[in-house]
DNA sequence: GTCCCTGCAAACGGTTTGCACCCGG
DNA sequence: CCGGGTGCAAACCGTTTGCAGGGAC
């Protein structure tokens, strides 16, 4: 068995969340790409190892991915839900022209204390940058 | 007639978009309120006072006030389309508890040169900060 | 064996669109 | 008068849900 499939399933034990095969292969898909397709994107892609998924697991499961931690949902335009399982941190950067979304390296917020944030008890920031991407430049 | 009304009136013609009472009750009722509602409590809050306004009305007129850059769309929960007419820059804040949407201070961006930013070209930076707003605490 | 997960299809809900009429410039 | 804006209703499309059967543990 790979390296990424053991730690898939080390993760699925670790968070409590009972291993099935869509799920595995949903991970699996995310871990291997960094360009943050929509849901739909996603069932479309899978399918083509797994026809007879639905689209309900594939949204059941990033959902479940989701809330185990394995999968974070980001900014996007449109109002669809794109996904990401790069949990480590770091910000997103969208294209104006080709509206692909990027990784960025992290960078922190500005303390509570300086800004007027003192009143709200932060647990998460998250920055989007938006104009040309290299390639559309 | 008011200030705010002349602001808006001007505004319109700034930007070179027709002056419609629809769009007028839009953005006096948008730059009244901070708190950032979605298109469609939009729609229930301007219906109140103009009864026939249909939604497709309320949805044109957000694109349109949005491209005329009187009016931004704020990130929110859910794929919803919230709206803000504060056009001064500024972050938000968004209440895990109450999922309400609310405007903090604007901070900077790091500098490209500092954070592998270098190959892209920025336009526009924007924060969320989420948490736990003090009503909620 | 139990309970959660799956696939299917239908429902949902926010948003967009087609169209005939209307009104601002 | 012209071209864009408006109201209405239906269409759209990403997402969620209800349900009967199946697989994880």
């Amino acid at each position: 068995m790979s390296k990424l499939a053991r730690e898939i399933e080390g993760a699925f034990r670790e968070n409590g969340i009972r291993f099935t095969s869509q799920r595995f292969l949903l991970l699996e898909h995310l871990m291997r790409s960094d360009i943050h397709e929509s849901a739909d994107e996603i069932y479309l892609s899978v399918n083509r190892k797994m026809p007879k998924m639905s689209r309900a697991s594939v949204y059941n499961n990033l959902h479940a991915l989701s809330e185990a931690g394995l999968v974070r949902q980001v900014p996007s335009e449109g109002n669809i839900a794109r996904f990401d399982a790069n949990i480590h941190r770091h910000h997103h950067f969208i294209c104006d022209v080709c509206t692909a979304v990027e990784d960025v390296p992290w960078f922190e917020p500005p303390q509570p204390g300086d800004t007027g944030l003192r009143k709200y008890k932060i647990r998460s920031f998250e920055a989007v940058l938006r104009g040309t991407c290299p390639k559309c430049k």
